[in-house]
DNA sequence: CTGAAAGCGCTAACAC
DNA sequence: GTGTTAGCGCTTTCAG
């Protein structure tokens, strides 16, 4: 910027206020041309350091997230680089993998001060520092499929107790009682609420939970898989699963085929989120669709209207899931 | 840091010292203890704005991908995180949807000033306009899966020739000769290279490659299915099909399930990738696999040691893929 | 309308 | 061992 000044004649701050359009300084139409030219001559690129030092803000937008490999997370991560970059923002991706690194969370927070807002996407309860140390951070933070509340956090969630309701009422009414249900192996937010809607649910519709209908596993088409298994050991075996995630129903699916076992016609399978395969699985995936994009759309908001307001305001959204029917769920036999 | 070295009493160059492990200049170790404690209580966290203005690194590695929903672009993503922050930087992510919102790559290349190097995954030669802009910036940029060789832009490369003729002699080997290919739309990086690899390899075979047995979808599910239902108008229909990714031959083998079209029996599917849910099919799919993560991780090197040296060394290194046989090829009837 | 100058938080010569 | 000082690139008063 200084060469800029030094080539056209003027001072570093009339070049400063022409590249920024100040309008509230007025600026003669020439001078203006001749810096644009030159700017635009010497291609000038503002150095954003420089202008965050000053306090500016740097327009990008943390996004801590508990595992990329879901391909739930990636699309959620792919509809908020869309939302942020409509709105000036790029994506910073930190990932909180396991509990191990844990310390390793510490410094993606620290780095995090690049950023001018943080959100978190899915369940973080088990990393206590990186809770912590967000909450010494300067920054607005906003939780996403928190599944949980933490105080003093704005989070925008998921009905879970509804659309698990919706789930069960869906295979009730195609004549099912003897259903299971396949979660997370850490008992973590969404997952946690919906293994307790789910057996809460049950419970008030006296539908029996024998002994073994509930899995633990982990969130991967592998532990659907090892789930079915074991499910189908038991006597009698369910003529439903719900799955806590699409990723697991494929796993489901995926072991059903094997098993030799057909879907619909000897087991109907339910997922959640509805993420870009569901439509394409073999059945195709009955599901619960999560309202991704709106609800990301919700968090980014939160986030940005902190940034500009400045202040906290701990508020909460929740989102409806719905059932979308496919070809996965059928009566029983 | 001006506050901890007046509440410490000593000027804020020790205490830049201290917090930096500068080894070089010894410190008391009485005034370090003074200092870190005071560094503790305040909560001091570097600015890393102001870190970046003196020159130093931001250790943000920006990641400009082509399409994110793609499964096998979200998994390099997060191989990505894994690799940067094993090294200590941070990702930033940009991504250059579709060539109608060109301009906006301009922005997201101004602000990836922000970063020490640029990463790009797949074909960009659709937007000469971002091609441009990094050619300006002056940044490390290495190309991943770009499939053709960007003059001056050092690459990582998957070996497409042998890769699709290891899948074609697979499917040889099984009695196929009746093989289609299903690629991209539009005629980019990878998927062209495997489209011309496939065609070449079949003349030099001496297999037929009759009107049609080629296609050309978009890189979705949807994509597959249309090009199966297409495929199979055809006198005599194909008895296998090579898919250019993984999505696309996902869309197949869904497509086939509700055409009544037994897989492997009546039709054999082979994908490219081996992304995460390949194994985990309907049946499982055969394919090609991408060495992702040493992939990613040379990428990663490439970058970070020009930011080292500060020369652009072009090079180029090539990986081979390898062939996972799983159940979606077999004998044609 | 434009210029001069201060300062954002930090590092690195250089001096003591 | 520690303090002083200048300056990274930019914005922003405050004077002209």
């Amino acid at each position: 910027m200084k060469d800029i000044a030094a080539v056209v004649g003027v001072s570093q701050s009339t070049v400063s206020r022409v590249l920024n359009d100040n309008s509230a300084i007025p600026i003669t139409a020439e001078t203006r041309q001749r810096v644009l030219a030159a700017a635009a001559r010497l291609g000038y690129r503002p150095n954003p350091a420089a202008r965050a030092l000053r306090g500016a803000r740097t327009m990008l937008i943390g996004a801590v997230v508990r595992d990329i490999t879901d391909p739930f997370f990636a699309a959620a991560i792919e509809a908020l680089c869309v939302v942020a970059r409509d709105h000036g923002y790029n994506v910073v991706l930190g990932h909180a993998h396991g509990s191990a690194q844990e310390a390793m969370a510490l410094t993606t927070v620290l780095e995090s001060r690049h950023c001018d807002a943080i959100l978190l996407m899915g369940d973080m309860r088990d990393q206590p520092r990186l809770i912590e140390d967000l909450r010494n951070v300067h920054l607005p933070v906003v939780a996403l499929w928190q599944g949980t509340r933490l105080p003093q956090i704005p989070s925008v969630d998921v009905d879970n107790r509804r659309a698990i309701s919706a789930g069960i009422e869906h295979l009730r009414e195609l004549g099912h009682t003897r259903i299971a249900f396949v979660g997370g192996s850490r008992r973590l937010g969404d997952k946690r609420q919906r293994e307790a809607s789910f057996v809460a649910r049950m419970r008030q519709l006296g539908l029996p939970v024998p002994e073994g209908y509930v899995r633990h596993v982990q969130n991967t088409p592998g532990g659907g898989g090892s789930a079915l298994a074991a499910l189908m050991q038991l006597r009698p075996p369910p003529t439903a699963v719900v799955a806590a995630t699409d990723v697991i129903a494929i796993g489901v699916l995926h072991a059903a085929a094997e098993m030799g076992i057909s879907v619909p016609r000897d087991l109907s399978v339910i997922g959640f989120d509805d993420q870009p395969l569901a439509a394409y699985t073999v059945p195709p995936l009955t599901t619960l669709r999560m309202p991704t994009v709106p609800m990301v759309l919700a968090a980014f908001q939160m986030a940005t209207d902190a940034v500009e307001k400045g202040g906290r305001t701990p508020s909460r959204q929740v989102f409806q899931a719905t059932l979308v029917r496919r070809r996965s769920t059928a009566p029983p036999r």
